[in-house]
DNA sequence: ATTAGCACTCTTCTTAGTTGAGTGCTAACA
DNA sequence: TGTTAGCACTCAACTAAGAAGAGTGCTAAT
């Protein structure tokens, strides 16, 4: 158990190389005003939090650096909540001040503004579609042997797939297909559609129709990979500000870690409320080891869900993320839900 | 006029720098087999270059280096035809192996495949969606106040926006309105939406249905900023292998561009058929002093266009770049005029 | 229990010297 | 007259040595 005098030196610590970047030394931190004990008597605890794994040293002569398990340690015990900036909450604000329609907008902006306020990479994830609901279903016929389906879904985003069509397939049969796919579809989530496609649709249309079959199999394979949630990106090279990124090769690793749609994904789960802090080599991708991912989600209508990122290096601005980002989960999940309830 | 000796030691200088990255001194030039003068001879010749503006120094005692201008003489003269690696061509062809139906995979492949063998930063511009024609229009009700209108083309894309429905509007003043609508945007391209509905289609309405007015106009608005190509990256962060590029703010600004879409837009103009090159400071941005740029056009369909840009370093391997986007603009707009046929 | 004092460590910055690749110019040569 | 060998000179890049400065750990005094 640490003492008082080790919480505060050990806070100040972090506070202080969050903002400087620098090793603190025990000098340095004897001068600050809340603190009344000599750099001798600093160094000892130091030496003592050293020992615990709370501090590094750069080189054996330097001053301490935070370790992860001390910025776990910070985030978990000496984080008192920080209250933000009545501009940047008008700021957020802002995003929402004309009346939107389109959700894409809405995130898109969040995202701009997030890595604005923060100076690091904000991701944002959209909307889970594999959980939107079927509110119609569409076939236009572009040629003698392909066509587009549409589905349009209860939060009004519409998904779209080219396929081929059966040889001697006809508009009426194409009428017919519709029909009954609304009949069946509506209401049913996207990432059930090519189960009861394959299962109870196919039964029904064959009796209908010839080459339900083919058909079937055709729009099948159209909607099989699943579309997934989109990802909005603010900031990307925000992190060529901070002194950690100064190495090209680690900027880089970074990078294409970001193009990466499974890996960002990864990022996010477990989806669950709240904020979520990752630290360090605590993030499963190795490239991130010196970075810090801070995760939290909002809502969408009633029960979609979606979620945001704000990746900087492990010597974050902690205090000022997790405030930003309860500000905005809340502004966001409130503009949503407005905006944009279903049905 | 450069004597032919003059051209021989430009050209060689080119490549062997465009190899290098490292100025190139007169020793190193007498000893390629195809040169046979000595070192001082090639000196005074360079003197000659340099004066006339095709080489550089990087200081007083250093190698030449090309200049723009050199690079430019090379492009333009010196640029004898390079046939590539029957492997590479396999590549590029290994794109359009598996019969695919949606345009955009194709993009994106070649996207990926051409900045792998290049190792610079592609770009691929989709289809211009603005000429498009209109297939079929839908609406589709959400909510008592709100719907999402669709566009379908011609190529089988689809554009759709979320709009404000007017108060007291009923599923059968939409139903008429679809009607309408469709009888009369059918064939028109989607640049001239917004117009033909305010002027013609507007009239038509306002006799059918109530509220005419504020419908064509809410759906006005949404269509009014219009869809813009789509743009598709290959090796964003292939600049990083180049050694001129190992300046952070360098890569960070070129970064930023790349994320700016009307930059971007902006790298194809004019969008003439043919390959065209920009070396260097004829790049209007000026964040672009040190690259070059080499765009191209594709087909889709009977009049559709799409367009390719390789962004390098000034020391590109431009017989390489060239004959690479030769291959695939033949190739792309062979797939994408047969597999689109349209109508 | 705290702190002043001191020897020691290590990074960072500066300075000076060395090496090597390259140049321009002059004079000799074919 | 065009070509080339020779030579003095320049500059970047590397190395080595020294000084400054921030910081530490330890010991002994308070």
């Amino acid at each position: 158990m640490l003492t008082n005098r080790q919480l505060q030196i050990l806070q100040v610590i972090v506070d202080d190389f969050i903002k400087s970047a620098q090793p603190v030394g025990s000098r340095q931190i004897s001068k600050k005003k809340e603190i009344t004990y000599s750099p001798a008597t600093i160094r000892n605890e130091m030496a003592d939090l050293e020992e615990l794994g709370f501090l590094e040293k750069t080189h054996t002569s330097s001053g301490r650096v935070p370790s992860d398990k001390g910025y776990r340690f910070y985030v978990d015990h000496l984080l008192n909540p920080q209250s933000i900036n009545p501009q940047d909450i008008q700021q957020i604000q802002s995003i929402f001040n004309n009346r939107i329609v389109e959700v894409e907008q809405v995130i898109r902006k969040s995202a701009n503004i997030l890595s604005e306020l923060t100076s690091y990479t904000s991701i944002l994830l959209g909307p889970d579609v594999q959980r939107h609901r079927v509110k119609r279903f569409s076939i236009v016929p572009l040629s003698n042997d392909t066509a587009v389906a549409i589905i349009v879904t209860n939060n009004g985003h519409v998904e779209n797939r080219m396929f081929n069509l059966p040889a001697g397939f006809t508009a009426s049969d194409i009428e017919k297909m519709v029909n009954v796919l609304n009949e069946r579809l509506i209401g049913i989530s996207l990432e059930e559609i090519h189960v009861k496609l394959e299962a109870e649709v196919l039964a029904v249309l064959q009796q209908h129709v010839r080459s339900a079959d083919d058909f079937i199999h055709s729009l099948v394979a159209a909607t099989m990979h699943n579309p997934e949630s989109k990802i909005f990106y603010g900031g990307k090279t925000n992190m060529f500000n901070q002194p950690e990124f100064h190495d090209l090769n680690k900027v880089r690793m970074l990078l294409d870690l970001m193009e990466t749609t499974s890996q960002v994904q990864s990022l996010f789960h477990p989806k669950e409320s709240g904020i979520h802090i990752r630290i360090g080599s605590e993030n499963q991708q190795m490239e991130m080891e010196n970075c810090s991912v801070i995760t939290t989600t909002y809502s969408i209508g009633e029960d979609q869900q979606g979620a945001i990122a704000i990746i900087g290096p492990t010597r974050m601005d902690y205090k000022r993320v997790v405030a930003l980002l309860d500000v905005m989960r809340m502004d966001l999940s409130n503009a949503l839900t407005r905006t944009n309830r279903s049905d």
